[in-house]
DNA sequence: CTGAAAGCGCTTACAG
DNA sequence: CTGAAAGCGCTTACAG
């Protein structure tokens, strides 16, 4: 049914080995019986059975990406994003991709001890950090290759990661209002947890103290207040919608009385007015980036372990003005 | 190194063939032998290697998932849910899951007909509809499995596919406003492609002529402005905030002079107050049962192509209020 | 530069 | 109910 690498063979009067040896474009073979056998390979229409490769070579040119456990945040729209741009960028060596989800970390766990022990994957990418998390914890006791997309606190080390610099990215939101003339700013956020927070909300501490001027924490829940603050750097673009929506119950004018910036440049950003003004984090280059190193770990076969740092870009829009 | 079927067979003392069939579980096999190479295998750590069954089996039992080739309409919510829903769904029987993304038709085609070609998936499931579509048209002309989510409206019978009903969303929403004694209710979109549109329009309309109501098609764009209308039924949760927006701006409050009905119950929803009344479309369930009707359709091997209808559920929230 | 052969780890008629 | 054998479609030392 289905034409095989035997029957390119014939068709090119060669051995099926050297069928072989011309599909991984071998420089062993020469240029005229490459030409010759793919005109036999056009001409049948052949395509290479992928399992029979896995089988034979022992590598599978799949990676596996685990998302976090948990539901509502993966369906956030960074984790669509990044694993569109993974598949792409995956696809242009001709690596497929499959998927690890769970709502647990057990079932996580477990999902990607199978994907691995029935050698469906090479390995994989992990699409969160977390301070402890057992899946990264049993992909390193194993030996089993993987990178990060985040930074893994305690293992930054030991682990290949690919992440912002959450740390500048706290600076230049200071940067960039304090610029505008503002002096008296407060970071935003709903959660104290995670390394993101954390690096960020340092980063602006220090370019705070570093200018001199007046900072702030402000934890978000129901008694959500404003003192005598003119901007707000804020977590990230939803949290924002939801602090702008207090603001504006307070009587303040996002961004006549207040300034807002925020993080990640998602959809949220541009529904209502104000749309944000925000940083892109670059997505798409952070995926990509995790499929280029995930594939260079594997070749070298190394344990060293480096971390990539992707560039962001600030996104001027409507929340953020100049204080007279 | 990684134990295999024979190493499984001499522990236990039986033929490679039979562990196979234990593996199976093949109903051939006695209890007695059964237990015995299970044990084997516990003891051993063995498990199977995926592409050495995929080989000799011909059967990948890998579904292929096709997504909208289009970037940013597929970074909604409901893409990543029902990846989601599907791979655990799939997980259950021992299935895994392929994806396929592209910007464009072509590149989406070429991707699909690549997986299937190199025999990694046994066919496919398509998570967008539209009015043609060139992945859906290659599938169909070359025999490939797949069932669509959504509903294809000119080849509704040659296409198991699985959807809400749309035109009873359609009804149902002015039904509950109705109740509430709203008379005076307009349809809301930004757009007037796609059947969910045309059905959940035309359910809207039947239901509002068979009562007698006054009912206006709105266009929402910058001029979008309410007459005398006292309720409107919004395409989708994104578009019911930049409409809540807009009602706000020209002094009308939500929902005490405005109710607003909407859909999906995606997390835009629950932003920012009012919270909205939106339908649930029962993601989980629409990817689980695309799972399950591929199956069933691998299975039977037939060319019989059903409909599946996923109810939908009322989500009462504060954008809709009763009218004195 | 190319061929012949063994082998990857399963499944599945065929026999008994 | 179980075994022996062929075969799935590749890759890769080994030889020449």
């Amino acid at each position: 049914m289905a034409v095989t690498i035997k029957d390119v063979a014939k068709k090119a009067g060669v051995n099926a080995s050297t069928v072989s040896r011309v599909i991984k474009d071998s420089s062993e073979i020469s240029e005229k019986t490459k030409t010759k056998v793919r005109k036999a390979m056009q001409d049948l229409g052949y395509s290479r059975n992928a399992a029979a490769q896995i089988l034979a070579s022992g590598k599978t040119n799949t990676i596996g990406v685990i998302f976090p456990p948990v539901v509502d945040k993966s369906s956030q729209p960074f984790f669509m994003k990044i694993l569109t741009s993974i598949n792409e960028t995956a696809r242009e060596s001709q690596i497929s991709v499959a998927i690890a989800t769970g709502h647990t970390q057990e079932e996580l766990k477990k999902q990607v001890s199978l994907l691995y022990s029935e050698k469906r994957v090479d390995g994989f990418i992990i699409l969160y950090a977390g301070k402890s998390d057992s899946v990264r914890e049993y992909l390193l006791s194993n030996g089993i290759p993987f990178v990060l997309v985040g930074t893994p606190t305690d293992r930054q080390n030991e682990i290949t990661h690919i992440d912002n610099d959450n740390k500048l990215l706290g600076r230049e939101a200071v940067r960039h209002l304090a610029e505008l003339n503002h002096k008296n700013i407060a970071f935003v956020t709903d959660t104290t947890e995670g390394e993101v927070f954390e690096e960020r909300y340092q980063g602006f501490m220090e370019e705070m103290s570093r200018r001199g001027l007046t900072r702030t924490f402000v934890k978000f829940d129901k008694n959500f207040k404003i003192v005598r603050e003119t901007a707000l750097v804020v977590m990230d673009d939803i949290l924002a919608l939801k602090v702008m929506e207090k603001l504006t119950e307070q009587g303040f004018s996002v961004p006549d009385d207040i300034s807002v910036v925020t993080y990640n440049n998602s959809v949220f950003g541009t529904i209502i007015h104000p749309f944000l003004t925000t940083f892109d984090i670059n997505v798409g280059r952070l995926g990509a980036t995790a499929v280029e190193k995930f594939l260079a770990l594997l070749d070298e076969k190394t344990d060293y372990h480096e971390k990539t740092v992707i560039p962001f870009e600030f996104i001027l829009r409507e929340s953020m003005k100049a204080r007279e």
